[in-house]
DNA sequence: CGGGCACTTTATAACGCTACAAAAGGACGG
DNA sequence: CCGTCCTTTTGTAGCGTTATAAAGTGCCCG
């Protein structure tokens, strides 16, 4: 059976209280008694039970972190950044996948309402954070992500049309003057693509580049095999770019192997900016240029600001912007970078040199 | 303040046990009674408190998953898997990242037995298993991955040496002599390293070929970055080979890119094959060949094993071996298939062609 | 018409913990 | 020597839920 209070204090030859004092570290309980009954928790391997203490608290320092889907690297990055943080402060972490669905979103910020959560952050992608917000009842609530949120909520994002102007004068800054986008949703675009569209869009402007609506490549499935196909059959349609600016880094990764595969250098015909800077990114061939949020700002601000308002529910909502930067790199180099030399060069030439030394 | 079940059997007119027989579904309430019941429950928005429920049954309805770090896909992908399967079956999900260090894992181990979670999934990375098995107290527990086991504990994997034997026969298939095994650890390889280096040295047996201690690339960080450092540094140094098998798709990226970068053509001349089959395998250039674990039987069948122990404790540790197979894309494809034609074709040509309707 | 029986409903006592307030031991000045 | 104040320790009463068993219903049958 499970040890509890009670074995603890009967062994040390003291009241359950305390017993309960020395685990919450109170203060006025003699050195003598402290040792006794640290002893009696050593032996006994006592673990207090976080249930009973929820109950008797109301609190339960549990938080959970409600993402579409934890397959998608910045998702994944994110859930990481946000472990580590509540871990760090001493909480524990529920994880929920609304799978990007309406439903999904609803069903779990129902269920997470019963109790056993302090507070919940939620990246909303289906339903906004006003409709969110509506169906909450007393947990408190912080929104990642672009939503428009409600007044009374508190919100923690990067400026995605700063972001998406900076990409585009990245791009600009190459001699680019073709630039599409890439990676949006088919009808309505969600609110990160339309405000990174946004940004695409004064981006152009700004740098006297005229906006063409053809320039917009929707895709599918929001992956990257989706934006390949998307990007490819664009292409195979006549679409002319010398600059790619996309909606995620998956999209970029589509688009590396749709313009390769028809021939296109990158970044030497099309340069190609991405958007999360995922590890990955770094490892794809040409490594990605890529809008890089401030992941950990984001868990770390998401949080103080989910504890202050568990704290004082009252508190008025906040909007947080945090940091974001481009991490330059292959797909669309620093501008006046010398060119890296494509891989592949000479094919016969290397072909020859290591036939010596092959076997078959 | 939050609704209790005192609060619905007031509203009801009934006792609280009458409204806890509702809310669990016992069979013996007049349907009258339970109409009226429900109604109460939805004017109030009442929810079963977990805590409190979790008092007293003894059981929370909250598994535990530690994996070492979710950054890696192979984890998310995991993490995904388990989060849908354990919602489906009615359990929340409590994530916990170890770090991949024994530290973390002891630490992870000892927090969850805190009486919230009513069973633990853990990937074991720096500690054995048995070691774990040695800390837990009463908890479920299943490990996933490969470590030997304590014989009283349950486990969850594929077939590793099979595996990789099956994605050596690929190479041999496809004319390959001269495979090299890339990104186990520098010193002792981890259990899953070994594994697969033990398949990869009986296929070579099998095929008749000669084992090479040269032809084993280890890699200091277990990213792709260190991947693609390690097996350039080696290829620098003479490194011959025309088939590469490697440790985890992440190894297999950073393959490619070092391959590429000295222009070595994948798989013209040297097929590679990775191991996991993560998403993003399957846009890149060229896409990667990989071992699939069947991760949907693993997330299920561990799911399966651990709600059994929680039931019976007593129960006999139980290996559960589940499926694999080889995703055949072109980092080496199957064998007798036409060569894809390669990106990049004649430059000059293309650029002649494009060079009409460009900008500047 | 009373006794048995199936069906409904309810009182009570936990589950493990903490808030609160009150009690028990000293120390110390008046 | 008593009252006061501080420190240390302890009862008691919940927190919201369910297990258990007992108490009410109504109905059929002897």
């Amino acid at each position: 059976m499970r040890v509890t209070l009670r074995d603890v204090a009967a062994r040390a030859g003291v009241s359950v209280m305390t017993v309960s004092n020395v685990v919450r570290g109170y203060q006025h309980v003699s050195p003598a008694t402290r040792g006794r009954v640290q002893a009696a928790i050593e032996e006994l391997g006592y673990r207090p039970n976080l249930s009973g203490r929820s109950l008797a608290t109301g609190r339960s320092s549990v938080l959970a972190l409600a993402v579409p889907d934890l397959r998608r690297p910045y998702f994944a990055e994110l859930a990481h950044v946000f472990a580590r943080v509540s871990t760090a402060r001493g909480y524990r972490l529920l994880l929920e996948e609304t799978g990007g669905t309406a439903d999904g979103e609803r069903t779990v910020l129902r269920d997470l309402e019963a109790g056993v959560v302090d507070g919940v952050v939620i990246h909303p992608q289906a339903l906004t954070a006003v409709e969110l917000d509506g169906l909450r009842r007393d947990t408190p609530l912080v929104f990642l992500g672009e939503d428009p949120r409600p007044p009374q909520a508190d919100q923690v994002a990067i400026d995605n049309v700063v972001a998406a102007q900076e990409a585009l004068a990245h791009l600009v800054a190459l001699g680019r003057r073709r630039i599409g986008f890439l990676g949006h949703e088919i009808g309505a675009p969600s609110c990160p693509s339309a405000l990174r569209i946004e940004g695409y869009r004064s981006g152009l402007e700004r740098a006297g580049l005229p906006f063409d609506e053809a320039l917009l490549v929707a895709r599918g499935e929001g992956d990257a095999i989706g934006a390949e196909a998307a990007l490819g059959a664009t292409l195979d349609a006549g679409l002319d770019v010398d600059g790619l600016l996309c909606r995620d880094d998956l999209a970029a990764v589509g688009a590396l192997r749709a313009l390769q595969w028809r021939g296109l250098a990158v970044p030497g015909d099309v340069a190609v900016v991405g958007w999360d800077a995922i590890d990955l990114g770094a490892s794809t061939v040409p490594s990605l240029t890529s809008v890089a949020p401030d992941t950990r700002a984001i868990g770390e601000r998401a949080l103080d600001v989910l504890l202050e308002r568990m704290d004082d529910p009252g508190i008025a909502g906040r909007q947080i912007t945090v940091g974001h930067h481009i991490v330059v790199r292959e797909s669309a180099p620093a501008p006046g970078s010398p060119p890296v030399s494509p891989p592949g060069g000479d094919r016969a030439e290397r072909l020859r040199e290591r036939g010596k030394d092959r076997v078959g």
